[in-house]
DNA sequence: ACAAAAGTGTTTCGGCTACACCCATGC
DNA sequence: GCATGGGTGTAGCCGAAACACTTTTGT
C-alpha cells in the first residue's frame, strides 16, 4: 500500500468557496472579497482558496476563514460541488461551496479590510465572478432548508437577542414578515431558548426579554421529515 | 490567462462513488461491487471511477454507471463530499458521493455481472471498504428526505405500477409501515399520477389498477418547506 | 361463503393562520 | 392620552392519523 498506486491518474486543483452569510441592522448579508489574483483580479467574489493535501476540504475552509476573517469554531457546511471543466478561465478547479455562519460582531474587521472585504445585502449583490451566483444561489437554498428544521440564530446572531431579532432575522432569510404573535409561539414551543430578566428597550417603549439559545442547541423545528 | 496560472498549487485525485438504489421484492436495495484492484481488492465497496480532466463530476458518474451497469439517463444527485487524508490507504482521494436512482429491471445484467457486482438489501449489507459505510447513511439519508417531498418512484418503479407497490417501495425506503388508505389519499392528492384502465391481478383477487407517472413529474409533496 | 387486498368514508386531533385584544411605557 | 411594539388569547381551517367499512373476485 504506498501512495503510488493511482499514480496514472490524472490530478486536479481542488478549492473551497466560502459563501459567508452575517446579519445586521435587520438584513442579511454576505461577505464579498476583491480578488486579488488573475484571472478576474479586482472583481467580487466569494472567499475562496485551495485544499491542501494533509487536510479535509473543511479543514482547508475553517483556514481560509481563519485567516481571513479571524473567526474561528465558524459553522460550516458543505452546499455542492462546482465542476465544470471551464467554470474558471484560470485552470481547471473543481469547486466545494461552503455556509458559513458568522456573528458579524465577532469578525477581525482590520483582517478584513484588508482582504478588500465588504458585506452586502443579499437583495443587492453586485455581479460575481465565475459561477459564483449559483454558488450563493444554492447557498440560500440550503440555508433557508436548515432554517425550516432547526432555529440557526445561534450562529448569527449575538449571545443574547430578542425574540423580535430573532423574527427580523427569519424575515431576512424568507424575504417575507412572520406575524409576530405566531411567530413568537412557534418559537417558544420548541423549548430551545431561554428567557433571561434583561430587557432590550432599544426597539420599544415597553422593552423585550432578552432570550439566549439553551446550550443544547441543535433543537429541530419540530416538522419533521415525514410523508403520510 | 493560460492554463498554468495556478500551477503552484498542490493537485489532487479526485473519484466519484455511486450508491446505487434499485427496488424488487418489496425491498430497496444496493449494488455492491467486488473491488478490483489493491488495496482491499476483493472486498465489497461501491462503485467507484476517476474524475478526468475534461468532465465534470457528473459526467464521471455517468460514465463509470454507463460502463459498468450500461444504464444511461440515470438520475444522480450529489450527496456529500468525504476528504479525510487517509480515508484511502491507496492515497489522497477526495470522493464525492452520488446517489443513483435505477430500474433493477433495466440495468445490464451481463455487465454487471462480469463486475461481479451483488444487490443487497439495504438491511442486510456487508461491510464496506474505506468509509464506504459512511457513504451509504447519508445516501440513505438524503434519499429519505427526497422522498419525503416529492414522489420518487419514477425512478425506481417501472413505468406501470400499483398504488400498492409504491406504498410497499415508502415502507422499504423508510422502514415503516404506511397506512394503505391514507397512503392512497395522500399520493393523489398531489396530483402526481396518472391511472390507466389496466390492472394488476397479480396481487390481489380484486385487481389493483396500474397508474404512471404524469410527464411533468417533479410534482412535490405539497410539504411546503415553511416555518411558523 | 370467505379471505384478502383494493379502495372509500368518517371522526378525531393538533398545528397553523389570522386576527383581536391586552400590556407597558416614553412622549 | 395615545402611539408603539411586546406579548397573549382564540376561533376557524386543514391536513394527518386511526380505523371502520364497502367492493371485487379467485378459490
Amino acid at each position: 500500500m504506498s501512495a503510488e498506486l493511482y499514480n496514472n491518474q490524472e490530478r486536479h486543483l481542488v478549492a473551497v468557496d466560502c459563501i459567508i452569510f452575517g446579519y445586521e441592522d435587520g438584513e442579511l448579508k454576505l461577505l464579498l472579497f476583491h480578488r486579488g489574483i488573475v484571472p478576474a483580479k479586482g472583481e467580487w467574489s466569494l472567499l475562496g482558496g485551495w485544499v491542501n493535501t494533509d487536510e479535509t476540504i473543511e479543514d482547508a475552509a475553517e483556514r481560509v476563514l481563519m485567516q481571513t476573517t479571524g473567526l474561528k469554531d465558524i459553522y460550516l457546511e458543505q452546499v455542492h460541488v462546482f465542476s465544470e471543466p471551464e467554470r474558471d478561465p484560470g485552470g481547471r478547479v473543481i469547486s466545494i461551496a461552503f455556509n458559513a455562519l458568522v456573528d458579524i460582531k465577532k469578525h477581525n474587521k482590520e483582517l478584513v479590510r484588508e482582504h478588500g472585504a465588504h458585506w452586502w445585502g443579499i437583495s443587492e449583490l453586485p455581479k460575481l465572478i465565475f459561477d459564483h451566483d449559483q454558488m450563493v444561489s444554492k447557498a440560500l437554498e440550503k440555508l433557508r432548508q436548515k432554517a425550516s428544521y432547526e432555529i440557526i440564530g445561534d450562529r448569527l446572531l449575538p449571545e443574547y437577542f430578542t425574540i423580535s431579532d430573532l423574527r427580523t432575522l427569519y424575515n431576512a432569510i424568507f424575504q417575507t414578515e412572520f406575524d409576530p404573535g405566531n411567530f413568537r409561539k412557534k418559537m417558544l414551543t420548541l423549548d430551545a431558548l431561554k428567557k433571561t430578566n434583561r430587557k432590550d428597550t432599544s426597539g420599544s417603549k415597553k422593552g423585550a426579554f432578552y432570550y439566549k439559545f439553551k446550550t443544547d442547541s441543535k433543537i429541530n423545528m419540530g416538522k419533521k421529515i415525514k410523508i403520510v
